[in-house]
DNA sequence: GCCGTTTTCGGCCCGACTGTTTTCAGTCG
């Protein structure tokens, strides 16, 4: 089967990635220009929505970051499948050297120093001169630093390099929040950094303090029960690492000052650097204290977020935006992608009659009558899977919907829906019949997760066109920081999605967020339609739908494209909708 | 390597913390 836009995407997103650690080698320097350079390539071509591999090198100039030099490169990678420069600096730089950029606390200096002084060339190599204390005689290096990295090299050894999935650095995060929040003189605390723009792993958890004493706040820090080392303890910053290996950075600021700090802790980087361009352009400065004049050190702004945003001509712009991906461009056009609001109902919810799910029936309705939906499809799993159940239980269930739904009256509709199991060649559950007699039917893959391509793509298209079939449940069926996701052909996805009228599902739980926001990048010009839910197995679960949302916001998908925020009527009206 | 309301050359965002330093380089975000 031929490459995919996606492949080849992906592909080209690799070499830029690899041309940018292979120069900061070459430079010595992470903050090379070059380097710089090629990032900014590979932010250009992930945000662009279109088909790069169909741009000419004229066109991919047009694309902000990508000049003369980086556009021939990947004219030349998409031409060729190679590319010149990227063969001169692997003969260079071994792919065992480059890795040693991941230990932390390792830049490229460090590394090539610990390459020409001792020979160190690989993780075994630094494991090795570590232990026979090489490092410490070594100019700048010392005894400290040693200690340092074997502890470092000890924890990547333990528990691999992987960043935090979104799942664990979330809850950990308002576990934290919590915590600190009770300190006296606290009067804001909340998180930053990658995981306020909802990244699916982050690096490290940022969290911000408003206080105007910043000791007893790290005291309260380091005492938490989760702590397992302090890595760095200074008057406004205090890092952290838990015993599951992840760092939380927190920081302390004067309140007044908090506005300029959430900017600039939130990130991303490439979206600081292009407000303080922007800043200075202005005649301003801006850093994590305040937006100032440049001459005369007055402030401008510094209090809230929206204020600095305004003082530099720009609406307030969502957190899940600023990647650096044309948000500040569309921002200054008034044209960033509208917020999804007045969520009406979710259409993938577990109760009891699922061997996994834990809230009964009833109170899972009377949980998203609380919150107000008009709409609710209850789906149950079926018999395909461990946790699936035969036509009695089910039957039973829409007996009992059907009396709730008798007390609910005209205030919320009830779907007695379920969730279809995809075979490994498309087959669904029970049989065409009995499927029809629900009100709204989703399937999903939850099995046989290592078929190649062609053969993913074909069952899951085969069961968007069965005529029951409202709705494809978490499509590539991946476990963030587990399972990585089928292989699966999403243009000819959206095709069948298209041509069935077949909905995509856009999950919210923390582990899936599936689909994901690249299928979400490349599918929101598309004509298909995209419907939050919780996929929740207890009624307190209801609330993942946010995070849902989250994930479709910061695709810019534009509301009319998810089911949900339509007004009630069409809503059910496509939900019980017939092929 | 990119880019142009001071520029096609000469700039390119900003600060904290650490360790090895005795005034600063490296790393990080």
């Amino acid at each position: 089967m031929a490459d995919t836009k996606q492949d080849v995407l992906r592909d080209l997103l690799d070499v830029l990635e690899e041309l940018t650690r292979l120069t900061t080698l070459e430079e010595g320097d992470v903050q090379s220009f070059r380097v710089r350079a090629y990032e900014s390539a590979a932010r250009a071509i992930e945000g662009y929505p279109g088909d790069v591999a169909k741009l000419s090198v004229t066109e991919l100039q047009k694309l902000e970051g990508i000049g003369k030099s980086t556009a021939a490169k990947i004219r030349e990678y998409l031409d060729t499948g190679k590319l010149a420069k990227l063969g001169e600096l692997r003969a260079k730089f071994p792919a065992s050297v480059v890795a040693l950029l991941n230990v932390q606390g390792l830049g490229p200096k460090g590394v090539l120093r610990l390459r020409s002084e001792l020979g160190v060339q690989s993780l075994d190599d630094l494991r090795r001169a570590v232990a026979e204390q090489k490092l410490r005689g070594l100019k700048g290096f010392g005894a400290k630093s040693e200690e340092k990295l074997a502890h470092t090299l000890a924890r990547m050894a333990a528990q691999g390099e992987g960043r935090t999935p979104i799942s664990v650095a979330l809850p950990l995060a308002e576990r934290i929040v919590a915590h600190l929040s009770e300190v006296p003189g606290a009067s804001f605390v909340g998180y930053c950094g990658s995981l306020r723009r909802f990244c699916e792993t982050v690096g490290d958890v940022d969290v911000i303090v408003a206080a105007t004493y910043a000791a007893p706040v790290m005291d309260a820090m380091v005492a938490m029960s989760v702590v397992d080392r302090v890595l760095v303890r200074g008057d406004t910053k205090t890092s952290v690492v838990t015993r599951r290996g992840t760092q939380v950075d927190v920081r302390v600021v004067q309140p007044e000052q908090l506005g300029a700090a959430m900017l600039y802790f939130t990130g991303s980087k490439a979206h600081n650097v292009k407000l303080r361009q922007r800043a200075l352009a202005r005649g301003f400065t801006l850093n994590e204290y305040a937006l100032a004049e440049l001459e005369t050190g007055r402030v401008i702004a510094r209090e809230t977020e929206g204020a600095i945003y305004a003082a530099l001509g720009l609406p307030f712009i969502p957190p899940v935006l600023r990647e650096d991906m044309g948000e500040i461009e569309a921002a200054e056009r008034g044209a960033l992608p509208r917020q999804i609001s007045d969520i009406r109902g979710d259409f993938h919810v577990h109760t009891t009659v699922s061997g996994d799910g834990r809230s009964d029936l009833g109170d899972v309705v009377a949980a998203a009558r609380a919150r107000g939906y008009r709409v609710l499809a209850i789906t149950d799993h079926a018999e395909g899977t461990l946790s699936g159940v035969g036509r009695d239980a089910l039957l039973e269930q829409r007996a009992r919907i059907a009396a709730l739904q008798r007390e609910l009256g005209d205030a919320m509709a009830l779907l007695h829906g379920v969730e279809l199991n995809i075979g490994a060649d498309g087959a669904l559950d029970y049989d065409l019949e009995f499927r029809r007699q629900f009100d709204f039917c989703l399937a999903s893959v939850h099995d046989h997760f290592d078929l190649p391509r062609e053969r993913q793509t074909a069952r899951i298209v085969q069961a968007m066109r069965d005529p029951t079939v409202r709705m494809i449940g978490h499509l590539s069926a991946r476990m963030i920081g587990g399972r990585p996701g089928i292989d699966v052909d999403v243009d000819a996805i959206f095709d069948a999605a298209e041509e069935h009228g077949v909905a995509l599902e856009v999950n919210g739980g923390l582990p899936r967020l599936d689909v994901s926001v690249d299928v979400l990048r490349r599918g929101r010009d598309r004509k298909v339609t995209f419907v939050l839910t919780s996929d929740a197995h207890h009624a307190t679960e209801l609330d993942r739908v946010r995070f849902a949302a989250l994930n479709a916001e910061r695709a810019g998908v534009d509301p009319e494209r998810v089911a949900n925020t339509w007004d009630a009527d069409r809503l059910l009206a496509w939900a019980r909708a017939r092929r």
